[in-house]
DNA sequence: CGCCGTCTTGACGAATCTCAAATAAAGTGG
DNA sequence: CCACTTTATTTGAGATTCGTCAAGACGGCG
């Protein structure tokens, strides 16, 4: 795996960057954290960043953190102060309503950098809850900002990244609006294995990270419909499904069913 | 009504700020746009600028456009530079899907600026359209950067609005995710009467501006669903429903009904 | 006045949800 | 590592919601 089984449970008084709840997490910024050796830095906000800025970057990670699974990274109506960028693991993301209503508005892996949305507001709007066990990189926004000014490239990815969101969330709300049940998770699985593929796996065959209930409070969907239609598609040789192991067997007959009108 | 019945069909040579089809909009700058005597004033981007700004903001508006019913503002994919605040009418906002799907993703009104969706990734996301006979005034979003530095308060105002677009697309997200039909069209016709008074109307009666299959589109429901519902509610004794005049007799009763879970 | 786009309403069917029970998988403590 | 508990998943039957198709009414406008 890696070095980074050491965990520190004293936080470090120095920098006390989180508030509240968020210093019962491990801080596992070994010695210190290094984006210039990280093996994620290629999807990172600092992925190819010029050659005169390769020092000033490894300023950028205040600290590491480990969730177990279940664990909350942030929350709705806290102070935005820091992304962070998953090295390891996978998060979802919650919207609450007042009236108790909920709803997961988007799952996230290595490589996704989540927090954005409380750069408008100043403070978080759903919470992010960790999937399984998950690693991630804390990076204060003002230093991103700093940087930013500094180097053209991460201002660029910075862009890239907002833009990618802002696209993803108008990407749900059209499914939301516009497909039927089947079509929804179809449009799911091929995101998924899109995104696996992109970073190196295999686009056909994959592990979930989380329920059957979660991907149909994604979805709008009832989990006994999303469980229903797995065991469709698997029966129509479309996939194969074995519990969270998902194997894509014809994927244009997926992408086809998006498209078809019944 | 207002003096704005000069319809200048001549574009200006001096600044060409919008290519294409929107050479083909009425330009209705009267003599020169002026930020300071709007009567809009209150609700747009210079909303409580510093008195040292006052000047400073009678050279933000490029010009005033008129649009007709159904005439486009700008389009998917479209080079972004400039935002738009309607000054009188309504427009529709669409998204489009690449497989030919599309679905209304907001209505604006009055007040509103829209355009925003372009700002990060440089290109339109959606296609804007004039409800009815519409004004807006064509703000360059270079001279807003440029005004962001001087006034604190525009930089204010216009992370006000971005917030409240985040935020209204999210509530859109969880409303299409989490809803039955009726409480959909519920949370629908409270959303316009809380924009309506917040406007200065009332907030128990108002015409809708778009027809029942706009709202379907939204709503993510079929027109006729759309008509059913609006019946069962006015049957109920909770709005009265006339063609597209709504009087809301209950608004109690129809809060209520959003959260009740059948 | 007649046309056309919009809206309403009914009957029917399909999609999806609810409730319930059985099974499978994962986590826990000895 | 096993037995036990808890949680997650599958599947069925029946109810409900919503969409589809079709016919007619309404209303604005040339």
């Amino acid at each position: 795996m890696e070095a980074l089984a050491k965990v520190t449970t004293a936080v470090p008084p120095s920098e006390t960057l989180l508030p509240g709840a968020k210093q019962l997490l491990r801080d596992v910024s070994s010695p210190r954290p290094n984006c210039s050796t990280c093996n994620m830095l290629q999807w990172c906000i600092p992925a190819n960043v010029e050659p005169e800025n390769r020092r000033a970057i490894d300023q950028l990670v205040a600290k590491r953190l480990k969730l177990r699974k279940g664990e909350t990274l942030f929350r709705p109506g806290e102070k935005f102060s820091t992304l962070f960028s998953i090295r390891l693991g996978s998060v979802k993301t919650v919207l609450l309503a007042e009236d108790g209503r909920d709803q997961v508005s988007g799952f996230h892996m290595a490589g996704d950098v989540i927090g954005t949305d409380g750069i408008g507001s100043e403070h978080h709007e759903c919470q992010a809850i960790a999937l399984e066990d998950t690693e991630v990189c804390a990076i204060p926004y003002s230093r991103i900002e700093e940087l930013e000014h500094a180097s053209p490239q991460v201002l660029r990815n910075m862009h890239r990244m907002l833009a990618e969101e802002i696209g993803r969330e108008r990407r749900v709300m059209l499914m939301l609006g516009t497909l039927r049940a089947d079509q929804r998770l179809a449009a799911f699985l091929i995101d998924l294995a899109r995104r696996y593929h992109a970073r190196g796996y295999s686009s056909s065959e994959y592990v979930l990270r989380m329920t059957r209930d979660e991907i149909g409070s994604f979805l709008g969907l009832k989990l006994e419909t999303v469980s229903r239609l797995l065991s469709r598609l698997h029966r129509e040789g479309v996939i194969q499904v074995q519990g969270r192991i998902i194997k894509i067997l014809d994927p244009v007959a997926l992408k086809h069913l998006i498209e078809t009108s019944v």
